[in-house]
DNA sequence: CATGAATGAGCTTTCATTCAT
DNA sequence: CATGAATGAAAGCTCATTCAT
């Protein structure tokens, strides 16, 4: 009796209407009442499925999440088990620019940052998936570290390097295409990979 | 003749006010009469002296792109004639925690970036700023890659990823300070500069 | 024949609910979707069973006034035959703090005496319970009269001031609980009704 | 320079507006939208000389308290010094249908106190201004008592039963004004308190 | 130049009510 | 009877911008 529940349907469908429009007007510019439209709902129903905006962002974030981490164990899986390689596919999985990369993700992930700055939950949930990104990203480094008998000591640095690079490609790539060589990013991190892996490597104070 | 203008000086409050209050609640959180109120003016001033909203923007992006030329110009005739050592100087510019730095410039930055994405006049101006330290970004490479009789046909890629390590390092000092290892950021940019001027550097397209 | 109706019982449950959730919120405050979860229900089950919000609200008015007319009648009851201990008996039925006693309903009936201010039919409703509640003090008060030989004249000014003092107290104890010093209603009115009885008694223009 | 401050009379005004609307459409039914039409102002500049809807029912609240101590201090100046003919002075303040009476603040005064029952904020400062007006009629009571030798101990349960009793003839005037025989509130108060203050005079527990 | 009141559009959110299942 | 998703009309509130003084 009754009607069956949508409600997941839904809501992923109220999320990916943020998504869309976060995209061209960012999280301020986003009304709700736009990405209703958007989606084809009814303005109302947005918030019979969500307590208010700011869910949708959380549930938007952890959608992201979800992508990224499939992303990269579908890269990860795919470079067999050499180290560097291994961190090249980590690379490739964020920057590289194939079928399946959306440019309206990236977008959407660069305003999901900036409102991870001013609010206090988002940042929570943005910190989980950045920190967990970054814990397989600071393993990739510990590994090629290991294969040629240097300390792990720097790896989190290391990590946190490339990281920052690739969310600077991000911010660049949205902000203003044009500045980044097509099909420089992948190339140019896995370079910047090797010179922090290299003799020079970081080192606390010393 | 009556009192002088003080338009400039105005101007200039005005512009301060705005970047005080974006670094903490971003550009559309940035009410036009709290921004008067953080430096004592009256809210209808404000139009007075900017047609809108925006044209403070545009003005406070402008600001910025002085103090940047300015860190950077420093650095660099501190830094001596040898080309990589200026290039670390570039780099300290924008990174180096030191006395003059200051976080809430950060902060401001990647609001100003955020809204690039989404209004075509910040767009331009943004693209104005960042084009400037790119090109000399791009020339110190250059600089550096002539020094070792490298052809300088990558400058300009080696420039992006350079430019993106220091924005991404920015978005990540904003969002989530304590993943970055406190005075890393300098250091690695240094080593990933490294590694992109190294043997294995990029080439387009063969 | 099939599944026997339910209606009876669920409609009690709703207003039941309504009765819950207006002790608290108020009318306006009490949605109907909360009143549903009070009780369990599906919210569209309400409007199966109540044409609208009023609906409800007037059927907890008739439940309201039936539990007023048992406790009036069963005080009464155990009143005895003297005038004055009858009449004392009614001040009781409405203000002694005994088991039976629910400050809920206290609450929610000066809810309700707030929304027949402004809605036409809730005062229709309301005045129905109000009137015959206050017949019965008019008699009492006749009764009183008569027996010391006075004339019934003032009796319905007598009831509308006891009738007062009672709907004062349940404000009170609804807004400011701690004005009223413990257990002095029933008996203070008991005094007031003295004083309305008495050689000074009301009475009409002249 | 500038246009000269008028927000005292704004907030008058629009305070007036409340209570105008609230007088037959309740706190909840008062929107801001219809206050501001009532009073002929643009919706929006009510939010700009109060924060929110509460402040202006506080500031009503304050209003209303201030024409109560008035109408007191009035009352009490012209009855002399005689203790019951100032207590009666005291009732007629409250309950004497004269030319300076109005209808409209008594439904106010009740919507107020609905509300004061589920507002925090409200129920403060609806409790300052009764204990303030139940603290002059105590010192009536008492005034009255000791003029008879007797003991003041009941003071304060006198008064919260006139108190009581005032508010009810509120409440009913409001709900149900045919109920109360013309005029007749302030003499049958004057026999409660008789009631009261006589030889059957409430005593704490015996 | 400066003030601060005024405007009105637009936002998020709530909610009584309806309706397909 | 029952469910719970869907609707759409408010509501309170914010704010860039204008303007009388």
């Amino acid at each position: 009796m009754g009607r069956s529940s949508n409600t997941d349907e839904r809501r992923q469908q109220i999320v990916h209407g943020l998504a869309q429009v976060i995209a061209t007007h960012g999280y301020d510019g986003a009304s709700v009442a736009e990405v209703a439209r958007t989606v084809g709902l009814a303005p109302g129903l947005v918030h019979y499925h969500f307590k208010n905006k700011q869910e949708i962002l959380l549930s938007l974030l952890e959608s992201l999440g979800e992508t990224l981490r499939t992303r990269v164990a579908d890269h990860l899986a795919a470079a067999g088990a050499e180290p560097v390689a291994r961190l090249h596919a980590f690379i490739d999985a964020h920057l590289a620019v194939d079928s399946s990369a959306d440019p309206r993700l990236v977008a959407c992930w660069t305003a999901v940052t900036a409102e991870a700055v001013r609010q206090e939950a988002v940042r929570a949930a943005y910190r989980k998936v950045v920190e967990e990104d970054l814990g397989v990203l600071e393993q990739l480094a510990k590994d090629c570290l290991s294969a040629t008998g240097a300390s792990t000591r720097s790896a989190r640095t290391i990590a946190a390097g490339l990281f920052a690079a690739i969310e600077g490609y991000f911010v660049l790539a949205s902000a203003l295409p044009d500045a980044i060589p097509p099909g420089s990013a992948a190339r140019s991190t896995r370079l910047m990979a090797d010179g922090l892996l290299g003799p020079g490597r970081v080192v606390s104070k010393g």
